[in-house]
DNA sequence: CGGGTAGCCTACTTGCCGGTAACTTACGAT
DNA sequence: ATCGTAAGTTACCGGCAAGTAGGCTACCCG
């Protein structure tokens, strides 16, 4: 078998992030020892706290690193084009990231550790919707439509892509990428068109709103 | 003050559902202890283990009984009415059950403990999902379009549903239930209405029916 | 009044797991 | 070779929470 090899700290952690993933992925972060990730690494458990003090930030690290990784695919897609080819583009590259990183998908996707609630808001992907509906805002002002209501559209959005990407996974990916994203994108692009005029759109008279 | 009062068992039981229900939802499965359970109730550890054997019985009493509750609206819901009324009807359904038993609707949104897998889709909202694939299954087929994409649409229109309950909620409710409610409904109703014809429809349909 | 039973409690045991202290070993540079 | 350092180890602590054994007490019913 293969010599119980020593490697350098950079290689170590970059190792533990791996092994981390894959744990936190299947088994949630509650269920996942320390102890486990060190075995699955062939260590012992004091490197893990070595490298990244305790288990939260051992999960912090992982979660940030997928984030980021998302964030760029997503980002890259975004990029240019038309309104259109980057809403294309954005359901694209998030079915992409679920299907080639099948474990960061699912970390994202579970609950984070209850302690690191930030802002009232835990899940990961509500950061994800936040972000979408920051660029939605801009764009409803822009276009004539209340803003306050983007919130709305961009947690359906992330929402819509989020679970289909989840069943999509969970299946085993019973469809090509392309064939889920044409319906998902064709689903949501249809509704962003015609978005309902509504008796609260910015006009000269800002009406007295009811109850919250 | 109240009196240390000895209640009838399916009085304990109920009252212990109920607290339960609220520390679930606040805490999470795992970082809810019995211990805390029982000192809410007003009661000791082995009262609960009387009634539910262990703390996954009583988990497990407490998510049957809201997805009930869940199940019973929506269906109620979808009754009756042409097909917009009753998707608008399971929207509003969906976020009338998130608005009136937020608890209820956090248990459910939250990841279930890890060992309670059923057939690998843990998540109790991907039961949902797949409720409504069967109903959109026999429709795509009735309507001359590929029923294999009938999840990714029931899985669209839950998640798309679910995140935005769950933003509304977590947002302490910022538009009224009627105001969310018309804007989910015309995002997916309208994708809906306007599936893609796809190479793999089965049959000779070519275009999309029309309906009032 | 006197039992029986249903509801309830105190007081454990057990095992796991996060985290740490203190020690050991490989290895490259001088 | 040897010394310094980075990498890794064993062996423990402390705490918490799941689950249980066995006893107590209120209340109903004759």
């Amino acid at each position: 078998m293969t010599k119980k090899q020593r490697l350098t700290g950079p290689q170590r952690r970059a190792q533990l992030l791996e092994v981390g993933r894959e744990l936190f992925a299947s088994r949630g972060y509650e269920a996942t020892s320390i102890e486990e990730v060190a075995a699955q690494a062939g260590v012992s458990k004091p490197i893990v706290y070595e490298h990244f003090g305790a288990k939260e930030g051992l999960y912090a690290a992982i979660v940030e690193r997928e984030m980021d990784g998302l964030v760029q695919r997503m980002s890259d897609a975004i990029a240019q084009g038309s309104a259109r080819e980057r809403f294309e583009g954005a359901v694209v590259a998030f079915l992409s990231y679920a299907k080639e990183e099948p474990a960061g998908f699912a970390v994202l996707t579970r609950d984070s550790p209850t302690s690191s609630a930030r802002r009232g808001l835990t899940r990961v992907i509500d950061d994800l919707a936040q972000r979408v509906g920051d660029i939605f805002q801009a764009e409803f002002s822009r276009a004539g439509f209340n803003p306050k209501v983007a919130p709305v559209y961009a947690n359906a959005l992330v929402g819509m892509v989020t679970q289909v990407g989840v069943w999509w996974a969970a299946e085993g990916r019973p469809l090509s990428l392309e064939h889920v994203a044409k319906h998902v994108v064709a689903l949501g692009w249809m509704g962003l068109r015609h978005l309902p005029s509504e008796p609260a759109v910015q006009g000269p008279r800002p009406k007295g709103r009811h109850k919250g």
